[in-house]
DNA sequence: CCGCCTCGAGTTCT
DNA sequence: CTCGAGGCGG
């Protein structure tokens, strides 16, 4: 059957912006001029729009054209997109590079392929016969959301396969890295200000947001861009056998595919690929963050197979922390819960890695001196593996004139009483026990989660509450009621209601937690639970004299003696007397001498984040089964359980032969009794 | 009295 | 997570 010419005319067009799309987003080697282009594209939306027939799904008007979803539905992955180990320095590498060799039985060199990590937003493409189908983020792995409409509005992610090279897959999940270039960055960000919009803190942000925006012409409009990195599902004939074959393959499918991945003959090579690049990536139009090293044999990749969510035939190296030099604006400083003065840096706002920091703790009046930090000096800020920015020190030879050298005030800032700092010790305190900053951290103290668990009052309403002096002292909490809250400002009926509520549920939290929160100078979580247990009441401990109080394990006198003055102080024993009547729980089981369970008398130090328990969580059932959770890693340390993202102390674990768990390793342990 | 171990307190940004 | 400091064993 003949084709009508308008169709032959559709195809041609539909062919030729295809190609100069790819010639684009893709090679980066425009052959048309964008008058040209645009003309092409102008005659096929008219040619559709008077022959809506030819118009295909896959048709380049058809990148824009979705409707807006409310909310995205999910997207489950049909193998799951995993997360990657991270080697922070060479050594970490090597140790990788020999677990793969033990691991597959390989006594020499191992091929990998390096690639940078581009810091963007990972997501998977469903390809069916050759054309997109559906498209999701990476979630947590196993299920991300389905944004297929804003997918279709990048650019350089195909809507169908080329089949000029290779055969076309019947199906295959494309996995790769949605990002913004730096230049476009640039541009939305000038855009966005000239708008009076706030502007996005960094490419990955803006391309975050850009994917999860609820209309694709918006998505359109940030200019995202894509490389393509992996497969997860596929069915294809003469599927590639390496991962340097399989870059290969999709980019002959018509992927862009990052030009400097680089397949390599060994580890040595990777470390010089990390290095190259470490100090190239500013010479790129886009962030890396590092570089992701794969094990080259997928057969090996497979034999090697997965440890939880990381793949052990892959790894990520990590740059080493990013510092930045800003101006030290000004110096403030807050008042904490018990006291201590905290100077804060303010800083001109800086992007280092991949936030903006404008605000880093500056510790204590030591710190200041001993790095000579002063308000007008350019200093250097820093984020280390963990992610608290740092201000390390001023820039010497930027300083300007003479700077006065800073000194913590001698009086509150906030309630103007005296200052306290006892000879030989590191923090200066307000000597005011009714302070409004304390009065306002107190009463956040007891309402945070590891205390009374008082959801809905967070450093506002307790701001609030104090300063309107509705709450005096914590007991006040207890007689609220409907009235009082709603004539606070931001509280209505629902949330007001809420906050009775979580109030309410606080009265059982029992004595360690109360004793907590009450936050007694010296008395911690820990120690709260070790005197509520060997005392039993809030009334035992308000009678106990030191020496009673030294009988329990950890505490010494200095704690003893916090104590004793804290039940001494007629407005706590009233507070106190307060809050039984008014009907908390202040008594708590005694705790048995002998911890019993399967985990009597062992220790365990959690890291990481685990997968389905949260840190609390892990804690209970420890502790529940007569074991105890301690926060750092030493030699009496039985087991340290380890999670995703675990830190330094797993370092420690291994170097003093510590037994390693994971959660369900934890689960085993906890069963096995 | 010294050194190890543990605990307390405070921390940035999204 | 890190620092400072209290508790306690050697």
């Amino acid at each position: 059957m003949a084709l009508k010419a308008y169709e032959r005319r559709a195809h041609d067009l539909r062919r030729r912006i295809d190609d100069a799309n790819y010639r684009y987003h893709v090679l980066d080697d425009p052959q048309i001029s964008d008058q040209d282009y645009d003309a092409l594209l102008r005659e096929l939306i008219d040619l559709e729009e008077a022959h809506p027939d030819v118009r295909t799904p896959d048709s380049p008007t058809q990148r824009v054209g979705g409707t807006p979803a409310a909310g995205f539905p999910p997207y489950v992955h049909a193998r799951p997109m995993l997360s990657l180990a991270n080697a922070f320095d060479e050594d970490e590498l090597l140790a990788f590079d020999a677990r793969v060799h033990k691991l597959a039985g390989i006594d020499g060199d191992i091929a990998y392929t390096c690639e940078l990590k581009i810091d963007g937003l990972a997501v998977s493409l469903r390809y069916d016969v050759g054309r997109l189908s559906a498209g999701g983020t990476r979630g947590d792995g196993s299920t991300g959301e389905e944004v297929t409409a804003n997918l279709r509005a990048i650019k350089a992610i195909p809507l169908a396969l080329r089949d000029a090279e290779v055969a076309l897959p019947r199906h295959i999940d494309v996995r790769g890295e949605a990002y913004m270039r730096k230049s476009d960055f640039a541009r939305l960000n000038a855009d966005r200000e000239a708008r009076e919009l706030a502007p996005f803190a960094n490419p990955r942000n803006a391309a975050a947001g850009g994917i999860r925006q609820l209309d694709p012409k918006m998505t359109a409009e940030r200019a995202l861009s894509f490389y393509a990195y992996a497969v997860g599902e596929i069915d294809a004939p003469n599927p590639p056998q390496t991962q340097s074959a399989l870059l290969a393959y999709l980019r002959a499918l018509g992927f862009r595919v990052n030009e400097h991945a680089h397949g390599v003959p060994s580890i040595r090579d990777v470390l010089a690929f990390a290095q190259e690049w470490e100090a190239k990536r500013d010479a790129l139009d886009y962030e890396i963050d590092g570089i992701v090293i794969k094990v080259d044999d997928l057969v090996l990749q497979a034999r090697l197979g997965t440890v939880g969510k990381d793949p052990r035939w892959a790894i990520a190296y990590k740059f080493r922390a990013r510092e930045a030099r800003t101006k030290l604006l000004d110096i403030t400083v807050s008042v904490g819960r018990t006291g201590v003065l905290n100077p804060n840096a303010v800083l001109e706002p800086v992007h280092i890695g991949g936030t903006t920091v404008s605000n880093a703790t500056l510790h204590n009046q030591d710190y200041i001196r001993t790095n000579d930090i002063r308000v007008g000096d350019v200093v250097t800020v820093i984020r280390a593996g963990d992610v608290i920015p740092r201000v390390v020190g001023p820039v010497l030879e930027l300083r300007e004139g003479d700077l006065p050298e800073y000194t913590l005030p001698t009086v509150c800032p906030v309630c103007g009483s005296d200052v306290d700092r006892p000879e030989g010790e590191a923090l200066s305190r307000c000597t005011n026990a009714t302070c409004p900053a304390q009065r306002r951290e107190r009463l956040r103290h007891f309402c945070s989660r590891g205390a009374m668990d008082i959801e809905g009052i967070g450093d506002q309403l307790s701001a609030a509450l104090v300063d309107t002096e509705t709450v005096r002292d914590v007991s006040d909490l207890y007689h609220l009621d409907l009235e009082k809250l709603l004539t606070l400002p931001r509280m209505a009926e629902k949330s007001a209601s809420n906050v009775l509520a979580a109030i309410e549920r606080s009265k059982s939290r029992g004595l360690a937690r109360l004793l907590f929160g009450l936050g007694i100078r010296m008395v911690g979580a820990q120690n709260a639970a070790i005197l509520a247990g060997d005392l039993g009441s809030i009334t035992a401990l308000a009678a106990a004299t030191e020496e009673e109080l030294l009988r329990s394990e950890g505490i010494g006198e200095q704690i003893a003696r916090s104590v004793v003055l804290f039940f001494a102080q007629e407005p706590n024993r009233a507070m106190i007397e307060r809050l039984a009547a008014a009907g908390v729980d202040v008594t708590a089981p005694l705790r048995p001498r002998e911890p019993v369970g399967v985990l009597a008398g062992k220790t365990l130090v959690l890291t990481g984040t685990l997968p389905t328990l949260t840190r609390d969580e892990a804690k209970d059932l420890i502790v529940a089964a007569g074991g105890k959770v301690s926060g750092s890693v030493s030699k009496k340390t039985d087991y340290v359980v380890a999670g995703d993202d675990a830190g330094s102390k797993l370092e420690k674990a291994e170097s003093l032969g510590i037994a390693i768990i994971d959660e369900a390793g934890l689960q085993a342990l906890l069963t096995a009794g």
